[in-house]
DNA sequence: ACCTGAACACCGTTCAAGT
DNA sequence: ACCTGAACACCGTTCAAGT
């Protein structure tokens, strides 16, 4: 927000951290077309170029702001690995639909590529493991599960149908979950 | 390609059709962040803004070219509705698949407007109420296949997972075929 | 190493003017 | 109605210079 106050040499003490915070609060009041380096820099007091001194580029960018989001995914309880994928799959969808403008890009970038998409990524193939689907078909089971959830999220956030009346949100994430059961039922067998 | 021979009232000549086609070229050359509106102004030898005349603005021409890939999935045969269904849903992750950089702006974009969207969504519905699903349970079923398609089509095409090796286009299409096949169970019902 | 200032090569879009 | 020319308000990124 403020104006470069600083001179030529001057630091600003800009850390990776806060400029992912600064981009998210970009992200929340200009939405995702209004997410550039330079509103971002705006937001932080800084030179718009001084972002490159701590990230590689707007993709870079972009990437920690979308690993960030997946913080609010907490670790499911351990006890029932089923009920735990299904829990881990519907926290995720929720978290998502939280963030409406960012849902395209989980789907198009990879999506698992950071240390919050990893942590989640272990703890579903713990989860298969432990119900007898681990190796090659564990891997396509639970790929299948993240790309179904991302999908329903995006269909959720962005799409109203043809003709159709708007669908409220309850009924949209009802749908959601009835398909992920199948899927799971899919993946490790019925209960 | 050429530049502007015309003075300043002459007519191009130009058509949304050509626009479209343009674009169609631009992002096979070019690619997604290639495609600008003076980039298909310039394969078309006309001025930027002269698309305007004939379109909105960008995303109008995007949403013309998404709904204009759709036209190489054909119609299947009426004869069995299941198969019918399975094969609209495999010909669409397989034509999205050939188009890598679209896939994403499917999911974000309102998918169903154009004609052909429309199209394929009447001939599901047909399906669908011929395997006694349909209504609002029908609704819901075409809307999680088709959420499921592209959102698997968007995988196919952009996701590296993370120590994993590069998957091979082929295991990742198999995948979604047994992901579709559980979908399809749970909404019309085992065959 | 971290940041500023200035520049480069782009964008989408608007508006007046021409036929 | 369709198109050009020119402009406006933006972008991401690079590069030299400063501490």
């Amino acid at each position: 927000m403020e104006r470069s106050r600083r001179s030529r040499g001057e630091r600003a003490g800009l850390s990776r951290e806060q400029i992912v915070a600064a981009a998210r609060r970009t992200l929340a009041t200009r939405g995702l077309a209004g997410l550039s380096l330079r509103a971002v820099a705006a937001e932080l007091g800084v030179a718009p170029n001084a972002i490159y001194s701590h990230l590689d580029d707007k993709n870079a960018l972009l990437d920690a702001v979308l690993d960030d989001v997946l913080t609010a995914v907490r670790n499911p309880s351990a006890k029932n690995p089923r009920r735990a994928l299904r829990t881990i799959m519907v926290d995720t969808y929720d978290t998502l639909v939280e963030h409406p403008s960012l849902v395209g890009a989980y789907l198009t970038r990879q999506g698992s590529r950071g240390p919050e998409a990893q942590r989640l990524g272990v703890i579903m193939d713990d989860c298969l493991d432990r119900l007898g689907a681990g190796g090659r078909a564990g891997e396509a089971g639970r790929r299948t599960m993240i790309v179904y959830t991302i999908g329903y999220a995006a269909f959720a956030t962005g799409w109203t149908a043809d003709g159709e009346q708007p669908l409220s949100a309850s009924r949209v994430r009802r749908d959601f979950l009835a398909g992920l059961d199948w899927l799971i039922n899919g993946i490790v067998g019925p209960p």
